[in-house]
DNA sequence: GATGAATGAGCTTTCATTCAT
DNA sequence: TATGAATGAAAGCTCATTCAT
């Protein structure tokens, strides 16, 4: 709020925030959106909540989106891009299979206990049956770069004699997602029945290295760890 | 209301039309229930819906459960009381550590992918930050017995070291849960990422040996599967 | 309002208007929708205005009607009834044809002109170019006795060298038609151009003798009239 | 505003973005609004959609007309222009008046069923009740040369004993309208009357014979056509 | 117990209109 | 002159809930 850049005196056109500027209009409204429909899935969210979030009208929502189906996927779309752009990140080809793997794990499991949007999103879109994931077509495009990084991590490993043979990719991935999504889609209901709060950061870090520890073993060949 | 049948030792079950069978319409409304908060969600559920489902009128919905939220938490009462009571028929306390892991991890596994409906309902209630299940006064308590099973087989296999000693019950079961829980919440958004089907019976029944193989590979102390 | 029937002692079941009454209810609301989109046209007609003219609300009219759509085929099949009931009450058969043209004549022009709903609701219909009428079971079911009159009365005048050859039912009635419908239709075009309200009593009744006149001296054999 | 082009002698019609071709885009405006209040009628109509069709924006509807209801007017102006500078091509006072009252429903006939946009716009400011028509000064006194063509052409008929006096310039004018009208009017609800197209070629050369016959029996004196 | 008519608030969506650029 | 972002009111429709019968 009150911190403005030291100097600006600057001849670019500033924009008054809010006040005709179609991009970043379009842009408050997605963000907003994504927090919407994380929060409230797609029946309960609101439209008109979405809008004066933004700062913007209901108008202006279905001018940029069309309507509240097309909203929705987009924020999808949106939300799937941040987790695979941070994926990408990772140097997996240049160093020890098993640091490699740890620190795929330790990024997919940051990654979703940090910003729960992400899982709610994929929860809701599950609950939908796919419906809107399957009209994408963004999103299948934005994956392969992932199965790339696995296959390419699992067969350095197994080349190298670190990994055994029985594990694919999809199924190593598979083990991970469930043990770094689960704590975080379950929270509530896991937290009545053991009686604590599963987003505590102590709780975290500890379940943190025993994903990486349960993975690890799941796949080296050698029984030291 | 003051007009009871004269004598009532008539054996047939004979229907009065306004007297019907009250505890079988009610369980029919809560069946319906059931489904259909697990297939559209809190918010995307129709009372409406429900009452034609189960050849009632809304009205009774609300005779007999007050209202909607109500029918939600009695709904979500009525499947946890399901898996809970399923889990209650193994007899861990007496066969082989490693046999009754096996069994209970093939038990969740096969509960959680044959009747999706109970995942389902899981998902919306944890959507919902447990809202109803934090009202519930007999979820925490139906899940008491299976912490029970759970530290008695942890504790049997530790004393006969057969498992080691850094894994407890609660870090067990999420591993568990986990594992078998993700191909089913993520059924679809998992199906869009590598094209197939993941209720596959072909599928399933390859990554229950995996996952029995991961979380044994997880806890227990002699190398040697 | 303050007029009471005399006695009124009957144990029959007297509904007071407009609450629980389900048969009431549906056709209070299709009387105000037949006035409504007449007065309106379909765009122009509100929902809400014809809930609060009925006495009763939004979700009632949904309740028994659909949707907007439905409601304004309702109110359009109802309106073509009241018309081709009126006709079927002329006896064609019995009369003399020349008497029996002018009958039908005049009830027609006294139908369009002094109900003018009727031709309001025709006029929009067109304007949607047939979408509704198209859509109706009932009205071209209805349309058939009124052509079974027109072809009646003129094989019966051509027998009897009353009226000449060249002249069909469906030219017949197009011409009857054309002339009663005009001065309604346009009314208030007309009215701009010739500065007099052509809904005027005085001027209906002379215009009204011109009609049967042209259209007489249309179809008659021998010119004396 | 002040920023003139320099020199304004250019000979090629140079567009400059900010100034292309007023008029122009005013009457691509109009031609579109004419059809699109002819095809939806006043409340039907979409600003933005007659925007999009005159390859305009909704801005310059607002500048050139001011607001929906004052283009309306323009368009309805427009068109009354067209069949009332239409009608000013006849030489109803140099030929014999029967021909030329054939002439004058031929060109009627021929008018209303060629281009329908006419007949469907009277048709919705009738619906309106002749809202618009009512705030016009233009189309009163567009309609003036029309009566004096028909009291000419009545006068010169009666004068010369071919016509009798009992039909006035009123009477007649309405009577050809509405056999001009009718066909075109009430197009759809007509066809499903009587299954066929009534906007077709032959039906309407067929039917154009039958109305100048009926109108002209209606006012000829000399009984032999 | 059972029915379904009735209610009212709230939802998504549309649209004429304004205005900064 | 021309553009399109922005606004606000209102439309059609849905739905949980109540209540007379």
């Amino acid at each position: 709020m009150s911190s403005v850049p030291p100097q600006d005196a600057a001849p670019a056109p500033v924009r008054t925030p809010g006040k005709r500027n179609a991009a970043a209009t379009r842009q408050r409204i997605l963000d907003v959106a994504m927090a919407e429909f994380s929060a409230h899935g797609f029946s309960g969210s609101r439209i008109e909540r979405i809008a004066a979030g933004a700062s913007a009208n209901v108008g202006m929502i279905y001018h940029y989106f069309g309507n509240k189906d097309d909203l929705y996927l987009a924020a999808l779309e949106a939300s799937y891009k941040i987790i695979r752009d941070r994926e990408q990140t990772l140097d997996i080809a240049h160093c020890d299979p098993r640091q490699a793997l740890r620190a795929l794990i330790e990024l997919t499991f940051d990654f979703l206990a940090t910003d729960p949007h992400f899982v709610r999103l994929i929860m809701n879109e599950n609950l939908m049956m796919g419906r809107t994931a399957g009209r994408s077509a963004t999103i299948p495009h934005m994956t392969r770069p992932l199965l790339e990084q696995l296959r390419t991590l699992l067969a350095r490993g197994q080349k190298e004699k670190i990994f055994h043979r029985e594990m694919d990719a999809e199924n190593l991935y598979i083990s991970i997602l469930g043990l770094c999504f689960v704590h975080v889609s379950n929270r509530y209901t896991l937290g009545s029945m053991f009686q604590h709060d599963f987003a505590e950061p102590d709780w975290l870090a500890r379940r943190k290295a025993i994903v990486v520890d349960v993975v690890t073993r799941s796949i080296v060949a050698t029984p030291a760890k």
